[in-house]
DNA sequence: CGCACGAGGCTTACACCGTAAGAAGCACCC
DNA sequence: GGGTGCTTCTTACGGTGTAAGCCTCGTGCG
């Protein structure tokens, strides 16, 4: 939460306001008919760079794309976002704080942690369904700069996760690695959830080849089992699993607690 | 494919196979020094974008500056490799069949399918660690043509498991249900290991901020636990997870046997 | 009122990118 | 010699991110 007064890193903007509003409406509206003239703003931007790579993907949006969508020219962009990686942090910081803002997910302290990583759970998956294409995001490192970030691309994401867990009462070590256990279960879970959603519009886009009766028909094996593969469970599996790990920490908290 | 008999180094190339140019020598060679003109092939181009993405990052890989490592200019590589995204495709299947013939890890029917699903996991996750810039392609959709694709970008890779799965006696909606589950769990581990190996160099970057004495606090959550978070004992705790899914998966078909 | 000023947006420019189209080298066989 | 294919290089085009500077106002102050 964090109104942004508090850990939010303050951007290179030496002038004027001491801090200024990380993402401030957020409005998820999509394009701007040629309305009135609204002034623009990081928020504005963030909100039009989602929309448009929800509709287009990652690869569609550059820099004068996303300016003519908000009938502005491209440099003029650079006057609230200082470049094109930051645009993408920024954007993945824009979800991680409309999911955690979205359900509130700390404050809830008489449920215990369990419920709390439901939750988590939960909205994560939520944000990964309703924006699968700004969803991988989180989980690639930018490719400049590879290295020297936070895991994941988003600082935010982290500290959401740690500080929840301590409210909820683990010790530090504890914390961690169940922030570990949880992040790599729901990257895992949703990246592929999305990915297969994605594929099963049709379903596996082999190039219709005319294998010649190859003898050995091992490539037939894909082709039989790309209906299973498109099919959409996913959401039974999802809780199951949530409650496999839910209860497999316990146990390792249990069983690690006398260390 | 091709048992390819003992320790002989030579690499798959199923060359009984009908037609397969895809991958052939991929003698996972670093840059070429100027000696007698080698003369090019695709395996030689996969195999320097594979040496270059690892020393350099994806971002930093251009055709120029790949045809310049091959001592080549850059529309050479155009007669080998359909285009830029082609290109990473082909170094994500390089990476999968390196796997694949390196412990090959089909042909063991006689230590059973958890034993199958070991090696899988680690050979995967050896893959991960060796190639960590890499790897994170496994997991990104192309930027353009975004679905229509196979799930993580190697259909390769579903062939593999699912053959393997089958091959170990699992019917088509167990091999279907493990693959995911296995899938994503190593997907989510391997990312988050790989991602937070990385940070381990220089902890979180954290741009030095001077947080003048925020009341709240909540700031040093992470600065406290960035050092447990780049602690790296994840070798252990990844063989915890792998029996830990490796039992579910055993208990959710044994339960599910009787449907 | 006049006017400097500065924020917000625009224009221009540059280096680099992926790649389409075709020319140039080259080894071979007739 | 003259084709005849490959393979590689050259040139060119449209698109990209972004550095640098210009223009245009609303605004505050004399």
């Amino acid at each position: 939460m964090a109104i942004s007064g508090g850990p939010g890193r303050d951007r290179p903007e030496p002038s004027g306001e001491p801090e200024l509003p990380d993402v401030d409406e957020l409005a998820i509206s999509g394009k701007e008919p040629p309305s009135a003239r609204v002034p623009l703003s990081r928020g504005r931007i963030l909100s039009a760079a989602l929309a448009f790579i929800d509709e287009e993907g990652i690869g569609a949006l550059t820099m004068r794309r996303l300016g003519a969508r908000l009938g502005v020219e491209a440099m003029s962009l650079y006057r609230y976002v200082p470049g094109r990686e930051d645009l993408l942090d920024g954007v993945v910081d824009a979800l991680v704080i409309e999911l955690d803002g979205d359900l509130d997910v700390l404050r809830t302290p008489e449920h215990g942690w369990q419920d709390f990583l439901q939750r988590m759970a939960h909205g994560v998956r939520r944000m990964a369904i309703a924006h699968p294409r700004a969803f991988p995001l989180i989980a690639s490192t930018p490719p400049e700069a590879p290295w020297l970030r936070p895991p994941l691309r988003s600082i935010r994401w982290v500290e959401t996760f740690l500080a929840g867990l301590l409210a909820e009462g683990f010790d530090d070590e504890q914390a961690v690695a169940v922030y570990r256990a949880f992040t790599s279960f729901l990257l895992g879970n949703l990246l592929l959830e999305v990915s297969q959603r994605g594929a099963a519009l049709g379903p596996l886009d082999l190039v219709e080849e005319e294998e010649p009766a190859n003898g050995l028909s091992d490539a037939p094996t894909i082709e039989r089992l790309s209906a299973l593969l498109a099919d959409d469970n996913s959401l039974q599996e999802f809780e199951e699993s949530l409650e496999s790990l839910i209860d497999r920490i316990t146990i390792q908290i249990v069983a690690g607690s006398g260390a």
